[in-house]
DNA sequence: AGGGTGTCTTGACATTTGTCACCGGCGGGA
DNA sequence: TCCCGCCGGTGACAAATGTCAAGACACCCT
């Protein structure tokens, strides 16, 4: 085929880069499907191989294909299960450990988001309600979403906003997972933390944050990050944390910081336990350990959060890398 | 990594092929999750690049990973709108016609499978019922199967037994089907035809029989293929279609067979309908086409059958290739 | 009608992947 | 204890795949 052959007829006015026909649908059937090879798609399509090949990535970007695991299977990794019966989780996810570079720390935090994302998979589905917290690896779980389209889903803001970083935020997390799922976005639109008393009672009782706060009630699975308490955290929330209230909290005997809440090594939080802990039948999955393995100050701090989150029933399954969970199980 | 390292230590006693330890499931974690490639994966495993190639096709063998598409998607050819417009239809998927070549029915018949369990896939799920009926397309539908572990979820032979040959026999695929799903199996304990009206009569009243008929009734979904009424059925069929029985049904007006029942081009059965054609609610998948293509007597007589049960709503779906598609529109 | 722009396609190249024959250790049997 | 068979690992090669820059066509605007 080397003549310059006539373009097919196109529908005239189809989106940039998309493409009307089903060239891609019957590439990444006979590709994928029936398990040919580029070269045999090319030439039933009567195109060149490099087009197939365009083809297939546009059909993996679209999301039209994908490739998925059972996640189960992290959870059958030895360390898993160890670290499932000893904290009496429906399952630990593991991941590898990185490359032992300590600058990583990104980098564990994209890979925990590929886990997290894959542990999410089977919650997901119509009528599924799914409870979004904050923070640097649930963006990351955002971001290793495939892009998808469920309807009747819901994806719901469980924690105030002005918490986190810009990107980070409760609300970009909330949105971005709600944009990747195709699902219905459903924000918390007060802030996290008020000055007075008065204030948070008055906000309880605006129509839109009760009706905010009983959708949290309806979630069919939450996820959160596990946060430590550290001074570094002071960083990023100045309005939140600060030097006297870490040390406050620190002192009173908390551990770490779950959806905006403290929690201590007995699990019990400062004020009610978080996300409905007594309930059973809710999926919990906590991603925590960004940031855990690496030999620095906060480490101790992060394992103890970690743990404390598990004490405390706050989850049902755990996702972390290697490292950490070597870390749990030998304490 | 050139000099001849220590083996890892596995468990003793493992089956053949098997390979107890995590290595398997972080090549796959690495490579599919994470995007690395197979010469990262070994490094960070310590063994050669042709392992790591070998765990990955051990991974794929065993159904570990899978890749799955839109089942939409195939719906969405144009051929497969038309049809499910004709015919009413909630989707018909049209799978891209074979090399053409005559000898490829069993290979058609391979593709159809694959097809059908794409199509099939959101239908299950936990408290999922599934009704299987026999034949050879189901059979392959069974192979195509990836291997998964769906807890609370049936399978229904919805037919008697001696049907089919011995390795299209509902038993055979509905336990096939139930194994590939990690799922309960259900089988009906009672020949599908019997020589007596009393001796049916009879059956009916086993507690056993009336408890599986009872189950049929349940299915969330039903999956079955389109027989032809030809002469060639015979030959499998000894004791249920002999040539007196075929010609008799063919004046009678019969077009075809579905889960043992006669059909006619009206969708009339020769008794009661089957499948409980009148609730919308379930979804009845049909796969037809192998064979429909080839210019060959039975031919005809196929399409003639799928046209008959897609008149007659017996299904709500269908499956069969661009070819069988194309006549069926065209008629 | 002419020129510009953007998209799709293509051939060529570099990389990645599948496969096969060979190798080495381990376990079982004589 | 020695030998043999088997299982899994390895290196090297061939095949398959991803990527890039350049070309071609259609559409749009003037």
């Amino acid at each position: 085929m080397t003549t310059p052959q006539a373009r097919l007829p196109r529908t005239p006015n189809s989106p940039p880069t998309e493409f009307g026909g089903d060239a891609v649908t019957w590439a990444m059937w006979l590709y994928y499907a029936e398990g040919r090879t580029q070269s045999e798609v090319a030439k039933l399509l009567g195109v060149s191989r490099a087009s197939v090949a365009n083809y297939l990535s546009e059909a993996r970007r679209r999301g039209l294909v994908s490739i998925n695991m059972q996640p189960d299977l992290l959870a059958r990794v030895e360390l898993g299960r160890s670290l499932a019966q000893r904290f009496a989780l429906a399952g630990a996810h593991v991941i590898p450990a990185g490359a032992g570079d300590e600058s990583d720390l990104q980098d564990l935090r994209r890979r925990l988001g590929i886990a997290g994302s894959e542990v999410l998979r089977p919650h997901l589905g119509r009528e599924a309600v799914l409870g979004i917290a904050w923070g640097r690896t649930m963006l990351a779980l955002g971001q290793a979403l495939p892009e998808q389209t469920i309807p009747d889903m819901r994806v719901v803001q469980v924690s105030g906003s002005s918490l986190g970083g810009e990107e980070s935020s409760p609300e970009f997390c909330t949105a971005l997972i709600a944009t990747r799922l195709g699902a219905r976005c459903q924000n918390f639109h007060a802030p996290a933390i008020v000055s007075t008393r008065e204030m948070r009672d008055a906000l309880l009782q605006e129509p839109g944050i009760a009706r905010q706060l009983s959708r949290i009630k309806t979630c069919s699975v939450v996820v959160f990050g596990v946060g430590e308490l550290d001074e570094a955290v002071v960083f990023s929330e100045p309005d939140f944390l600060n030097q006297a209230t870490v040390s406050h909290y620190l002192a009173k005997g908390a551990a770490g910081i779950v959806i905006g809440r403290f929690i201590d090594g007995c699990g019990c939080g400062d004020r009610r336990p978080p996300l409905g802990s007594a309930d059973r039948h809710r999926a919990r999955v906590a991603a925590g350990g960004a940031g855990a393995h690496l030999h620095r100050r906060g480490c101790l701090r992060k394992l103890a959060a970690i743990r404390a989150a598990l004490s405390g029933g706050y989850a049902t399954r755990l996702v972390t890398d290697a490292a950490t969970a070597q870390r749990l199980v030998e304490a």
